[in-house]
RNA sequence: GGUGCCAUCGCCAAGUGGUAAGGCCGCAGCCUGCAAAGCUGCUAUCCCCAGUUCAAAUCUGGGUGGCACCUCCA
């Protein structure tokens, strides 16, 4: 398997620290509002790392972080009057539902920042020991830059003199204006805790080393885990700073592989609330299968930046549409999971830092192929089980496939709707079979004006949702 | 301003030295009462210029055009 590794810029073959397991943390969503496309997309993208790693038979031990203490966070408790657990609870759950919806399965450790705080005040008290990070006489907590001869080797940045003379006017007490706060203190009302260095909240970069120290990190190795990833933006400063504290504080350093992911744009824009096309993800599963938000959004390399248009999700479900009616030929037949021809080459295109073009193209094939045989006469039992196998494969490693194609073709249409379809679709049939044919085109008008497909097959006549 | 990325058929999108995958759309045909679905066939020389090479979409240099990060951010 080969995975492109962000820091060192290059496809790199993967080795794990330890024979047959790999150690995986990925920064999660800091739950102060809801989930966003961006969110969906790099969930997916580690999603699909996972199920590929383990189709590859590592044992995935994968870490995705609950950030629950943030100054955003803080902001809306003390808007809304609220205790912050009941704002990162409602959006945590809400996150967990969402990802559910779009066959994201849960990481092995879902470590949150409320829990790992014990972890956070050992990380500090480590970095000052070691005379990596110095209070100010405000009582916050810094980190010192210029004390780690490898600060910014992982984003490959060179300090800017222009950029470090704006900010020294604006925070004083920093040593260095790149140096980064770890702990900060609050000295009014509003919502801290208390740690050996005064009240206060921690620095986000913290939060994501002291959680892979505490659940993840091997304490004999060169590397605390195997793979760190996250969104493009997080490369610099957080990645860079989380990288910084763990090879300071410990024995270590933090990842062996970096991968991070493109960004999702929404009709060519980018996606802020200061921008207003904020697209969010439980608005798109209102109107979409999450099955087909799952494939849209990865059908497209992972690295690549994601140009998010209502028109190629469209394009997007009908390739995934596809699947389903082989799906649907072959339904009731007996499931089985052998290795096939297929499902070598389809991890071998996976296994090519997740080339899912390449997948997506050999999926094509395959339909096509099992149509194809299946068009002509004859049992054809041999290609029936071995595209079983294939599709029992996809489903696995790519959580494409997973529903029920009749349910699949049926999203998003109440019962009074398919009660109605099935009743035209009755009185068609028998308009056909006295081959009245003005009466069942009339009736199969009908039929499409609710906004579905009518196919007349072997199997009998049904309706899928356009 | 600094750093970095990208530019392949109408649209989406693989391919990083050996002569252009796949999907959508379109056209023709098979199938069908007619359709739909399915199948078959057809459709690009890779932003521009120069260079390296027996050979370049793929490497080098220049140009043009997009984009990202540098601030909370997946």
């Amino acid at each position: 398997m080969h995975i492109f590794d962000s820091v060192q810029k290059t496809k790199r073959e993967f080795i794990p620290l330890q024979e047959g397991k790999v150690t995986l943390y990925v920064c999660g969503p800091t739950v102060y509002d809801d989930a966003h496309l961006g969110h969906a997309k790099s969930a997916l993208v580690f999603d699909l790392l996972t199920r590929v790693l383990e189709a590859n038979a590592y044992d995935v031990t994968y870490a995705r972080n609950i950030t629950d203490i943030d100054d955003k966070i803080i902001k809306k408790a003390i808007e809304q009057k609220k205790d912050i657990k009941e704002i990162t609870d409602f959006y945590t759950e809400a996150f967990h539902k969402e990802m559910e919806l779009i066959g994201v399965k849960r990481p092995s450790i879902e470590p949150k920042a409320t829990q790992s705080l014990q972890a956070m005040y050992e990380l500090i008290q480590q970095l000052i020991d070691k005379g990596h990070a110095y209070k100010t006489p405000e009582g916050d907590v810094y980190f010192d830059t210029a004390s780690d001869s490898e600060y910014l080797s992982l984003s490959h940045r060179v300090q800017n003199e222009d950029e470090r003379q704006e900010r020294v006017a604006s925070s004083a007490s920093k040593h260095n204006p790149a140096d980064f706060a770890l702990w900060k203190s609050v000295h009014d009302d509003s919502i801290t805790f208390d740690s050996p260095f005064g009240a206060g909240r921690p620095g986000w970069h913290l939060e994501c080393s002291a959680m892979i120290e505490k659940h993840l990190a091997y304490k004999d190795k060169p590397y605390a885990i195997d793979i760190h990833g996250g969104g493009a933006d997080l490369l610099f400063p957080h990645h860079e700073n989380e990288a910084a504290q763990t090879r300071c504080a410990t024995n270590h350093a933090l990842a062996n592989y970096w991968m991070h992911n493109g960004f999702v744009n929404i009709d060519g824009e980018k996606m802020s609330k200061s921008l207003g096309n904020s697209f969010f993800l439980k608005d798109a599963l209102k109107e979409y299968d999450g099955e087909v938000l799952r494939f849209y959004l990865l059908s497209t390399h992972y690295r690549s930046n994601f140009n998010f248009n209502t028109q190629d999700l469209m394009h997007a479900k009908k390739r995934l549409d596809k699947l389903y009616r082989l799906k649907k030929r072959l339904f009731g037949l007996a499931q089985n999971e052998e290795e096939t021809a297929f499902t070598k080459e389809l991890l071998s295109a996976l296994n090519d830092d997740m080339n899912i073009s390449s997948a997506l193209a050999l999926i094509d094939e395959m339909i096509s192929h099992a149509n194809e045989t299946l068009d002509t006469a004859g049992k054809h039992k041999l290609l029936k089980r071995e595209t079983m196998a294939n599709l029992a494969y996809i489903q696995k490693v790519l959580g494409f496939g997973v529903k029920n194609p009749y349910e699949y073709f049926q999203f998003g249409v109440d019962e009074t709707t398919k009660e109605s379809l099935n009743t035209l679709i009755e009185q068609r049939n028998a308009a056909k079979k006295e081959k009245n044919f003005e009466l069942s085109d009339k009736l199969r008008d009908e039929i499409l004006a609710y906004g579905v497909n009518l196919m007349d097959t072997p199997q009998g006549t049904f309706w899928e949702k356009v």
